[in-house]
RNA sequence: CGCGAGGUAGAGCAGUUCGGAAGCUCGCCGGGCUCAUAACCCGGAGGUCACAGGUUCAAAUCCUGUCCUCGCAA
């Protein structure tokens, strides 16, 4: 069965990496643009060319599929399998082959963009993945199989996201099998109990200390990676990477630094904010002892 | 050539404007105090001030070039 591949970031590339390893015939892979990044604007692949030019593997970088129907058309493949791919597959390309896709979430919950961070927002303590079939209509395939995957405290996004891609690709390696020898099923999802993930936008990131505790750890974590969880001290921009609740005391005043000294501490609504790991502008991700042993609080008060 | 910040002891930083003895906080080592401590007191080790060249009686500091790190933006 010749597979081909569509997928971008990190969690298709684990996905990839271990259909290659299990020795499935992937015979090209479909992932997004070059995208100017970093300083000087430079143009840069996705991550996951690499993987693919490591093994051969053509690559193909579509503005629209929907310009490049020919194309697929042309192409010697039995099965097109996504996972989190970026782009919506319009129906002309669904109508050439089957197509089945890799949803980090426990489907009908969390369609949409943003399945992983919002199970962590949202404090959830089980999250899972779901096999389905691809279809017009976003994240509303059939389901092939799902299965839980509990989210831990010290889960982050970065954490979470390599768990659920790690299941993910047990449950697709024996999707396949299944389909490749003709027993696989599948049931539709329950559309009355579907909800919608947003994309993420970097406001979104902004620490709001007059929100409950565990609301902003859920912040940090879930953005652990991108865009990260911030607030300003004074003019600086301070990037939250890792933090816990210190404790559920409200003895400050909202926004107030508790303590300068070992820990790093804010008062929130209803509970006391611990950064643990933080980062100024122009400087590295410092764990909070480093941070506070050299930044200059001016304005800020101190106490403890 | 998108905008910007930075490289000084193991870590994080000040000192650079205006050249003139290498500092601070923390960690580490030793000692003291304490029932005890992430506490406090005393002492100590640890630096080619990113690299190269230039100016100068004298450079972390001024000039030129190089390397590296990071924030924003996309």
């Amino acid at each position: 069965m010749k597979i081909l591949f569509f997928g971008t970031p990190r969690f298709a590339e684990i996905i990839l990496q271990g259909l290659l390893d299990h020795h499935f015939d992937v015979v090209g892979v479909v992932c997004q643009n070059d995208k100017p990044a970093g300083r000087g604007k430079k143009m840069k692949s996705p991550h996951i060319v690499e993987l693919a030019h490591n093994h051969n593997l053509p690559v193909y970088q579509f503005e629209k599929i929907r310009e490049h129907i020919d194309d697929f058309k042309a192409m010697d493949y039995d099965l097109a399998v996504t996972a989190s791919y970026g782009k919506i597959l319009p129906k002309n390309f669904l109508d050439i082959k089957p197509c089945i896709n890799v949803h980090p979430s426990m489907l009908p919950k969390y369609r949409g963009a943003t399945p992983i961070q919002s199970a962590l927002l949202n404090g959830d303590t089980t999250t899972g993945v779901t096999i389905m079939k691809t279809e017009v209509g976003m994240d509303d395939g059939d389901i092939f199989v799902q299965k839980q995957v509990q989210i831990l405290p010290e889960d982050d996004y970065v954490s979470l996201l390599d768990k659920l891609a790690n299941v993910g690709l047990e449950l697709l390696v024996d999707t396949l099998k299944k389909i490749e020898n003709g027993t696989a099923k599948r049931t539709p999802q329950d559309d009355s109990k579907a909800t919608f993930v947003k994309l993420i936008q970097k406001e979104d990131a902004l620490l709001d200390f007059s929100c409950n505790v565990e609301n902003l750890v859920n912040k940090v974590r879930a953005f652990a990676e991108s865009p990260v969880a911030f607030f300003f001290l004074g003019d600086d921009r301070i990037k939250v990477y890792k933090a816990r609740v210190f404790s559920k005391e409200t003895n400050g005043k909202i926004g107030e630094i508790l303590s300068t000294k070992k820990h790093f501490l804010i008062q929130a609504k209803d509970g006391v904010f611990e950064i643990l790991k933080c980062q100024s502008a122009g400087g590295k991700v410092l764990d909070a002892s480093a941070f506070l042993n050299g930044y200059h609080f001016k304005t800020m008060v101190e106490g403890v």
